[in-house]
DNA sequence: ATAAAATTTTAGGCAAATCTAAAAATCAAA
DNA sequence: TTTGATTTTTAGATTTGCCTAAAATTTTAT
């Protein structure tokens, strides 16, 4: 029922690996939490003695039932505090993720749902990531990624699932947030990068790396 | 320069001890921090060696300026924590010490500054405490114990430093908050209580315990 | 199918913070 | 001032979470 930070860091990050592959193994748990091997090994044997996941030795593991649940309470105490520290206490969206790090290990119940109501019930955390509700029911929003964009098809950005503090400052300075206007002009065969028009306005150019982690909705 | 949460709750709780006691004791501070007095003992030759405390073995101990200097900024991100749960989250004054307890250790500079600016840079927190400044520096307040208050002398109610749950809860009940006014219609010599009136308008009996908790200011 | 490479687990340790039980020091009283 | 009670410290364990090095297992390549 209460977790230590440690065994919510590893729930969370096995959560959100879960999300692309569907096995999550050793290794890749160990680089997401920057620790080692043998460390991961250890923690998913006692995670699995609590049912929070599946664990077979040598094959890889997955959250159980009980496992989802806690993880998505961890995430909607990181994205409630994402949006409050980016709309009450005005951070950049480049600088949430780090705060909330430490804010999501905070748990009471009472907290959280008077800080939700406090807010209005945000919907979207800052990186329009969706915010898991009382119950952790999540909101689905059909976005597709910028590089699946037809040319001259205008869209609205919506969600930037990568944290990096780079990447978000980048976006930041050439005035992308969630919400902005976009729109492909051309893609360049070389490298693969993209020419955009944002906002109806200035038109710059994205590598593929940039573009791979930004997701719009067409309008 | 970074202290563990074991480590913060040590400095704080030796900084409120010594307020009362000049020295302070391995027994008492094991029971102010519900642990035994061998855990004591070995917590503090580390704070010791870390140069946060004076400490001669046997001889009890007491902070040193750095160590003072810490434990205000501990103090201060607790205040902090407490006057937004009670003012935006809309907490009771018996419900936020325990949480802050928690938000306290999350320790950021920037974060509490800008919590402070959001708050409007407030003075006290939902206790009539002062909140130490960016700086480190508290705002002494002249209030008097109730039970020094003469009898038939208006004053407000300013400080109630016990936290405890069901003390506030019952003070709540009673219409008693900071900025309240009192006054003394009568000391019961029997067994020292007072009957006071609140507000202006009831009159009700507080006993010697209850009133011994309870600072104000005369008007 | 076998050998080499990669991944994962086990074994053995370490550091922080706690505990109990026993020893040492201090304090209080007769 | 000696003794008995109290306080404090030391000794030795325990728990959690992490580490490195070595062994076991699985995967990949010849
Ligand atoms: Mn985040
Ligand atoms: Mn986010
Ligand atoms: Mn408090
Ligand atoms: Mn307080």
């Amino acid at each position: 029922m209460k977790y230590s930070v440690s065994e919510e860091n590893y729930l969370k990050v096995i959560y959100h690996l879960q999300d692309q592959s569907g096995l999550v193994s050793t290794t890749s748990l160990a680089k997401a939490l920057k620790t080692k091997p043998a460390s991961v090994t250890e923690m998913t044997k006692k995670l699995k003695s609590k049912k929070l996941l599946h664990y077979q030795p040598y094959r890889g593991f997955r959250l159980t039932q009980e496992g989802n649940k806690a993880a998505l309470g961890i995430i909607r105490r990181h994205r409630l505090w994402e949006y409050f520290l980016a709309e009450k206490l005005r951070f950049s969206w480049e600088e949430v993720h780090e705060l909330a790090e430490e804010l999501e290990h905070v748990r009471h119940k009472k907290l959280i749902d008077r800080l939700d109501a406090f807010l209005g019930f945000p919907r979207l955390d800052p990186h329009g990531d969706p915010i898991p509700d009382k119950d952790g029911q999540l909101a689905t929003a059909d976005v597709i990624c910028l590089t699946e964009l037809p040319e001259n098809t205008s869209a609205l950005i919506s969600r930037v699932t990568n944290q990096s503090f780079s990447l978000l400052e980048m976006l930041r300075q050439r005035n992308m947030k969630i919400g902005t206007p976009i729109e492909i002009l051309k893609r360049n065969a070389f490298d693969e990068s993209l020419d955009v028009r944002i906002n109806r306005q200035r038109s710059i150019n994205l590598s593929k790396t940039i573009a791979e982690q930004i997701f719009v909705v067409v309008t």
